[in-house]
DNA sequence: TATGAATGAGACTTCATTCAT
DNA sequence: GATGAATGAAGTCTCATTCAT
């Protein structure tokens, strides 16, 4: 009927972005069971405005995580071009970490990206596949990374990473040190 | 072995086990949301019956984890005395990690033991944790861990672990990898 | 198959009184949700116990109310025979709302008994009615009550009374003063 | 007339009122067991319009109690100013105990208001016995009705009769006889 | 377009009753 | 005869979703 693409009118963007932020915080705080009437609250929109821009549930929180996805591609970006491809590849790594404490569904995304046979299928998945392939690989040729090392296990010890994060607001302390055995394990023997 | 008050008469013992192991499998197939009836029905009994045994639905969960800690804790005793310390921290470790796939409510406990502030508040997870360090410490005192090893991160990445494993059967192949890495990073360089 | 009213075994028998007992402490402490569990618990038998004395729920408070009514029947053969006729009436409309305290299900059978069309189904109402009647008439031959009583609001004004009793122990003070003023209204003028 | 924080829309009050009107006829039907769903049908709404409405199960009888209230209150202001304070008492007295039929939670008010010894603790009670305080008192000034009849004992009466009349449709001519032995005993002598 | 009232399937839990031990 | 484990219907309440206002 109307074109999909038609750029929202200003106040219709504003509320879709209120609702994301919303939904957000509301699934941090409650976990999976979060309500679709809490999030409407935080968001002081109606019901009916969610499902407006969401027509259901997952719909929704499938918004967020193309959000953040989105998000992360641009640093994957930016950091494809930086010199030192050891750190790139380790902060990206420690980047998407840090995300996933606000980003629950992430890491389900990341579980089928990594682990499940059928990789790839959620797009938004399959772009961050990439992105750590991409810096995996300028890595191990800069030799800063062990050659052995393949996209698969790497993407589910992201995986397991997030979803310790996300569980819980990880203590800056041992997420470091966690993370800094980890990358250990990456490196050149 | 542990009498609560009165042996159970041998059917409701029975029903009581078959209700764990229905619990466990519909937990692993339905998630968080697994329904008290969708329970009852692979176990084969009425509603009621796991009432009976489980007061809530979180007893019921509870209940498994408990199951699931005790068989570690068999485990993590005969380890103790094992010669290769080294040997028997990784064996260990994966020992849970293969659990976890059968146990959707262990990674909650070690996130509570390993990264919440009140660690060990839960008892089930204290034991863990317990065992885990008793190990933990052996290994590094017959220097097959590198020395600035501290139990919170390696927990945390028990942990992490655990929920990755949790989250989808895990093929053979990547984890296997995935904890090689992990473990490189736990020897000394 | 056996006899219906072979006397029971002394064991029996205790048992039935103790379930008696203990029915009408939970029937008064938890209204007409108490459950049978509740019933069971209190008595110290198991629920089979109950279930061998009374069929149903049901048969268990009528057993408590039958019991109760007996009791009743037997004070009223008692001052059916005093010689002040007035006095006796008053004190055994006093004694069934007395009685009433300790047995939330009587005022159901009074009110079946007096307001229902079908008057004396229960017999044990039917009893009770008998007994008032008895001794409603010898007190207006006497000229202790005014001679246009009749039993109908008689039996309507003490099931009142009874369901006011059995709502919540009454204070002393005002239960007196409210049954001077109604037996004021009984009197002649 | 009053506004709580917004005038519900139309539909909204409509369906507000008919759950109250559904559920007082249910409740009057099948007694304190009553069903949510039962009321559900009656009123020819889902069951969640009825939560919309009232949170609880308890908060939807409280509802009744208060709508009747309310009107009992008006009625109480119009009697205060009538010239026979004496008929204007009976009057009340006889309006509360017929609305009772409609209405079996007020009698569990008056109760609270009239036996306990925190009198008054409900709003809606207090508002009645202080109706029935000011009617009883012009009444024994004018010489109606006798001097040493307290406000405790009144209520206690009215609580009696409402509880009668609320377990079942009373016939019109017991009642009527009920009443006037009652008041027969309310007058001086 | 936004709102939130309405809906009803389905969740957890209780409890009268049956029956194996 | 006694026990209490098992059953499952039924109860209260929640929540994703629809649609009248």
């Amino acid at each position: 009927m109307s074109e999909k693409s038609r750029p929202l009118r200003t106040d219709a963007r504003r509320n879709r972005e209120r609702v994301l932020a919303a939904a957000e915080t509301v699934l941090a705080r409650d976990g999976a069971t979060a309500s679709m009437r809490a999030v409407a609250e935080a968001a002081g929109v109606g019901l009916g405005t969610i499902y407006r821009h969401f027509p259901t549930r997952e719909a929704l929180f499938e918004g967020i995580m193309v959000a953040r996805m989105l998000e992360l591609a641009d640093q994957s970006a930016e950091l494809a071009e930086a010199e030192d491809a050891g750190a790139a590849f380790f902060d990206f790594f420690t980047a998407v970490v840090d995300n996933a404490g606000r980003m629950r569904a992430v890491a389900e995304v990341l579980t089928h990206a990594g682990i499940d046979v059928k990789a790839g299928t959620s797009e938004a998945g399959a772009a961050l596949r990439t992105a750590l392939g991409t810096l995996l690989e300028r890595a191990q040729h800069r030799g800063d990374l062990r050659p052995d090392l393949q996209l698969a296990e790497a993407l589910a010890l992201l995986a397991a990473m997030c979803l310790a994060a996300e569980r819980r607001p990880w203590e800056p302390g041992p997420r470091d040190r966690a993370l800094a055995v980890l990358f250990d394990g990456f490196r050149p023997r």
